[in-house]
DNA sequence: CCCTTAAATGACCCTGGAGTCAGTTATGGG
DNA sequence: CCCATAACTGACTCCAGGGTCATTTAAGGG
């Protein structure tokens, strides 16, 4: 037969990058038990023992995705809150917007989904991101409202509960976008969100203050 | 043989409801895909056969289960918003503490989270969902909104908005019970959220007023 | 008090999909 | 240039678990 091409290519180095980031779309689309090896593969452009060939097992490319897709989650949320903080007022709006961005150009809700929907079946996952990625972008929001009580900006009350008040609609918001949109709601825009929301953690919603 | 009991009850009204009950408590803790009938089954006191009975397949049952236990989540929130409405701010703290309420005595967590972990792989059931309880539940916050909009009492913005910062933390919340804390994390308490997150809303985090 | 009905069962079938392996062929180092 | 290595494949095994069925037996109606 014409060879033209080669029938595939070795490629050591591309193949685990390509694999991971197949079995995230696929893992974060349908779940853990739902994704089929095959579904990864292929969209892998490989074979399935091909698979095999990286990863010890499916739970093993499990892990392997939940993890390796934790660590520049974080990243992407430091340089929020470092340098010289400024005052909370001001960076509060910059940094919901900061959120908006992430889960713009990063499939936010998906992984959520995937770690959400796998915690109980994965305790060690739903262990890992707690600690690598909510836990810690959690207490760098503590640790903003903790100065800015010191500095008399904020108001006295829990800081991890405001916390709660910051992200939740955040988190919200994309899992709306996740799970609710594709079900026929309407879609909502991250960045009026934002926005909007933090006007209601500076000034509250009411027309008149009432202290 | 001595039968002293025997083997087992004719039960044709009581078994489909000890059934979805088992069901409901397997699909919310393992998801779809990784709940097995055999254990629902068993939790249910019944032979694997007699699920079929009932159900005609394991996709029947996870529709029945999400369906029947949407009509009940709607229900419990009515009461928060009927009768006349008192002024927003007044509200707001008992439709929160309403939510918390609710979280108590009914596996919301695990609800909430099979219903968005299989939300692609059951399209039907993330509408029915959506439409039964979540947009309905949204609606009836947006219709406050924007009637206390129209009294003057709350700020302009987008009605659909400030729902999601009303509820966004309450379901954040709700889902840190479920995923994080079987994962470590520190348990909060739902009563408390919903009481500084009402205060937050009302007036917001600043010490001083900046309007 | 049966006797008919259908609720319930245990033992079975059978498919989909995880995992294996012997063989094929790209490719880099000698 | 070619050979040893190992990346890669296709065709396989194997079993967990969804679904079926002949049979048993609880129990309500005549």
């Amino acid at each position: 037969m014409a060879d033209g091409e080669p029938r595939w290519r070795r490629r050591k180095t591309a193949r685990p990058g390509e694999i991971l980031e197949a079995a995230l779309a696929v893992f974060a689309d349908k779940g853990f038990a739902a994704a089929r090896l095959s579904d990864i593969a292929a969209k892998a452009g490989v074979s399935k023992a091909a698979l095999y060939v990286y990863f010890e097992t499916k739970t093993d490319l499990f892990r392997a995705v939940a993890n390796q897709v934790a660590a520049p989650n974080i990243e992407r949320l430091r340089p929020l809150v470092d340098g010289e903080p400024g005052r909370f007022a001001e960076m509060m709006p910059v940094i919901l917007s900061g959120i908006a961005k992430v889960a713009e150009d990063m499939p936010l809700g998906g992984i959520a989904k995937m770690v959400i929907g796998e915690s109980r079946n994965f305790p060690e996952i739903a262990s890992v991101w707690r600690e690598a990625v909510i836990e810690r972008a959690l207490s760098m929001i503590v640790q903003l409202v903790e100065q800015a009580q010191k500095k008399g900006e904020v108001r006295a009350g829990d800081p991890r509960l405001y916390g709660l008040s910051l992200l939740g609609p955040m988190i919200m918001g994309v899992l709306w976008t996740e799970v609710a949109v594709p079900a026929g709601g309407a879609p909502i825009d991250l960045h009026k969100l934002a926005a909007q929301h933090a006007g209601v953690l500076m000034d509250g919603m009411l027309v008149e203050a009432r202290r």
